[in-house]
DNA sequence: GGCGGAACGT
DNA sequence: ACGTTCCGCC
């Protein structure tokens, strides 16, 4: 082909997997870590190219291009500041030499109906992630049973499984697993009809979740939490964004014997994703929902702030009330209220910031990077979103469900936190482990039993959690 | 700038 | 399917 403009500039030159001590450079610069499969060149078999919505992902992620495309305004919101830049990265990506902020918004107009994007409406370049369909297609897998997120997707789906739960849909998020290539499904699916039982996940596809290699012995959000400095814990132990547990923003290095074992493979999307902040925040107190410290970095280009007087990047979408509403963005409380005041958006509602991109060293402009390494994490997540609920419309039984859900999760998360007040919660850097309550397992009073999927992960990893879990309530309820 | 139809490519 | 390219319209 007389286009290389792909492979030498999306596959670094990097180790696969992320282990400790192992290509922490590269993971941490850019404060992720890829699955091997991440890597593969788009050309090898199975894979494909990568897809706008992802590629808009990567580049919000990245710090150096803060000054090109960032999160800004509302959560979910992130504005292209310079068009022109981000269609010539996009065009690098797609060896389209001719791209152009007018194509390129012709593609991301097609992420409308699709509901993956949709634009906000009175600010230039600026286009809001609807992010409830992109993680939960992402991250349906791991606790989703046991997050309230999931709780509250399901019930919009009149209680049965979230569509984007289906194993299509799982399956199509990790498109070129190992086995995937060959056809081999995700899923072990019975040969009788399918159903609800017809389909068992094959934990020994995801690389993540196998054995055989040094590897996360377990999904993170089956171990606790990483500690995470608050306000930033996730008090369903489930963090849809899967950020603190294995982002290495927060843990840029995994002790051996730590609470996380040595490697997980975070999807790239997640890597993103790992940014986003406390999913209550805009429910707590202003106090309480991280400082509020969005208020003032976001909307004034926004690339920085200042976390316990470190610099701190912040390319984070603001609040995601969508995720607790397990509604499309549109769907949830705030964007209807966005809505109806015009999407105007004041800032520092609630907003708070999750850390990341660890480093904050030796910045350098998209320009002054060209050329050099990029990487690319090319998920092929596939997001063809079926969405049983208009999103445009809610109808006052959801809306009803919403205000109970926020009211009881906002409570639930209040429990936490003040928990955590009195319990102080190790930081990131404390000795991980036992001492950690997990969040999640705090909440199973509340919420139902965990299935037993994710549980047989491992037996004796199950067995562990099960103690902690057992731990972790006697600390609760004394 | 933003939108979406249409034809087209891979 | 997912854009890319072009374009008329607002």
């Amino acid at each position: 082909m007389d286009c290389n403009c792909v492979s030498d500039l999306l596959i670094p030159p990097v180790p696969a997997l992320w282990t400790p001590g192992q290509s922490h450079h590269q993971a941490l610069t850019r404060g992720i870590a890829f699955p091997d499969w991440a890597y593969k060149p788009e050309s090898s078999p199975g894979s494909r190219q990568i897809q706008l919505w992802h590629f808009i992902l990567e580049l919000l992620q990245k710090e150096e291009y803060n000054a090109v495309i960032a999160w800004q305004g509302d959560y979910g919101e992130f504005v292209i500041k310079d068009p022109d830049e981000v269609a010539r990265q996009w065009g690098l990506r797609k060896c389209k030499p001719h791209m152009n902020y007018d194509k390129l918004s012709r593609a991301l107009r097609y992420y409308y109906n699709k509901r993956i994007l949709h634009k906000t409406k009175g600010k230039r370049f600026t286009y809001k992630f609807n992010f409830s369909k992109v993680v939960l297609v992402n991250y349906p897998i791991l606790d989703m049973a046991n997050s309230p997120f999931f709780l509250a997707q399901n019930h919009f789906n009149g209680g049965s499984t979230a569509p984007d739960c289906t194993p299509e849909a799982i399956q199509s998020l990790f498109p070129r697993l190992p086995d995937s290539g060959r056809g081999t499904s995700l899923f072990d699916r019975g040969t009788a009809a399918p159903g609800p039982d017809g389909d068992k996940l094959r934990l020994d596809a995801f690389p993540f979740l196998s054995t055989g290699a040094p590897c996360y012995t377990k999904p993170p959000s089956l171990l606790g939490p990483y500690p995470r400095n608050p306000p930033f814990d996730y008090p369903w132990g489930f963090n849809p964004y899967l950020p603190g547990a294995f982002s290495l923003n927060n843990c840029p290095k995994l002790p051996p014997g730590s609470l996380y074992p040595s490697q997980f493979y975070p999807n790239p999307l997640q890597s993103s994703l790992s940014q986003l902040p406390h999913p209550f925040s805009s429910l707590l107190p202003p106090g309480e929902a991280g400082g509020g410290e969005r208020g003032a970095a976001g909307q004034t280009g926004g690339t920085n702030g200042t976390a316990g007087g470190q610099p701190v990047r912040l390319c984070l979408p603001p609040y995601p009330g969508s995720l607790l509403m397990g509604r499309t963005d549109i769907g949830n409380g705030a964007s209807l209220a966005e809505r109806e005041r015009g999407e105007a958006n004041p800032p520092g509602t609630g907003l708070s910031f999750g850390l990341a991109a660890g480093t904050g060293t030796g910045r350098q402009s998209p320009t002054e990077r060209r050329g050099g390494v990029k990487q690319d994490p090319e998920s092929d997540s596939d997001l063809e979103i079926t969405d049983l609920s208009d999103s445009s419309s809610d109808n006052e039984n959801e809306h009803d469900f919403n205000i109970r859900k926020a009211s009881s999760l906002a409570s639930r998360s209040q429990i936490v936190l003040d928990g955590k007040k009195r319990s102080a919660l190790p930081p990131v850097s404390s000795p991980p482990a036992t001492a950690a309550p997990h969040p999640l397992k705090s909440l199973m009073p509340v919420s139902p039993p965990p299935l037993s999927l994710p549980l047989s992960l491992s037996p004796s990893v199950a067995l562990h959690e099960k103690h902690r879990e057992t731990e972790t309530l006697k600390m609760i309820h004394s």
